[in-house]
DNA sequence: CCGTGTGTTGAC
DNA sequence: TCAACACACGGG
């Protein structure tokens, strides 16, 4: 399932320039369904069983058919194909190609959709590497991200821990921000963790417009591996809360009631959010060695801090995402 | 078990 | 560079 390998190396992208531009493909209206139907059924054609197997291709560039209804994406450089995901409604797989091909290949490259992207959406793919692109796109985040830096509540500055070459973040000056021992339900069914109200306010300051849906933060463990939680305000019980990707978090860490977890963010100019957790004095350790041994996998994306971008880092992290499986790195 | 996305080939 | 096709492989 992996394997898509991103060679960032041919840098031919960002400010630099950009491949000449013949006219964006049609953007077919409606009536589509119909030509490329090919369906399985029905069709009472002549040639009846004699396998019209036949899938039908995509009117849009980028996007090849799957075996079972859904539509992939993916594009090709460097002799080499890059999988974008796969999605259930063709146009959905377009819009994915178009975004890699801005990316890719600079601003006006040929595109199914979008002829030109606003400023912010092309400052946001600058600052981002073609690996992350791919991933948001793969895990369908992308309209997530651009939202959010387009907020300007993070993400927009491309700011990213640098990484050394096992992948690790190195170390970096980092001010704690604050601890909680969690409850039980902080690690219970409930999917969440409360945040103290003045911590929260303190460190996780939501703008009026994002506390009703909350905005997604980043926080990277001592293994270098990024979680993301949506952080958001429940007006019901008046907390502020990580919800979803949390129960992960508890799960991996094998997180038990009583349990610290602790906050960080590095001092340097970008604001990345660092999280940690001890296990409560007095309990056990784990079985098999699980507990910081971890599988790196990266992602960046940062929250907080817009504006003030810094350089698109590029080549650093590509070699880790296009490595056909994640490593397992043991940190003892 | 099923869907993904990779391997591969042959056009453009 | 690109899509068509088949199916190995990996996650659930």
């Amino acid at each position: 399932m992996d394997g898509s390998s991103v060679d960032e190396s041919s840098t031919t992208d960002s400010l630099s320039m950009t491949p000449p531009r013949p006219r964006p493909l049609p953007p077919v209206k409606s009536l589509d369904r119909v030509g490329s139907g090919a369906s399985v059924v029905l069709d009472a054609e002549h040639g009846v069983e004699a396998e019209s197997r036949k899938l039908p291709s995509s009117r849009f560039k980028g996007v090849v058919p799957q075996p079972n209804g859904r539509w992939g994406a993916q594009i090709y450089e460097k002799h080499q194909r890059v999988w974008l995901g796969t999605f259930n409604e063709e146009d959905e797989a377009a819009r994915a190609y178009d975004t890699a091909a801005q990316r890719f290949r600079g601003r006006d490259a040929v595109t199914n959709f979008k002829p030109l992207s606003d400023d912010a959406e092309a400052a946001f793919l600058s600052s981002h590497s073609k690996a992350e692109v791919v991933d948001m796109l793969r895990k369908h985040t992308y309209g997530d991200e651009l939202d959010q830096s387009r907020r300007c509540f993070g993400a927009a500055g491309g700011n990213r821990s640098p990484t050394n070459q096992s992948g690790f973040s190195s170390a970096k000056a980092r001010e704690p921000l604050f601890e909680k021992a969690v409850t039980p339900s902080d690690v219970g069914k409930l999917n969440r963790l409360v945040i103290p109200k003045q911590h929260a306010e303190r460190h996780f300051p939501l703008q009026s417009g994002n506390s009703s849906k909350g905005v997604l933060l980043n926080f990277e463990d001592v293994n270098g591996k990024v979680w993301r939680f949506r952080y958001s305000y429940w007006n019901s019980s008046q907390s502020y809360v990580l919800t979803k990707g949390w129960s992960r978090f508890v799960k991996e860490k094998d997180l038990r009631a009583g349990d610290v977890v602790s906050f960080q963010r590095s001092t340097g100019p970008d604001k990345q959010l660092y999280i940690d957790w001890k296990v409560m004095s007095g309990r056990e350790a784990e079985p098999a060695g699980s507990n910081r041994v971890q599988m790196v996998r990266l992602f960046g994306v940062n929250i907080f801090e817009c504006g003030s971008g810094k350089r698109a880092r590029e080549m650093d992290d590509m070699e880790i995402m296009s490595a056909k499986k994640q490593r397992i790195i043991d940190v003892l």
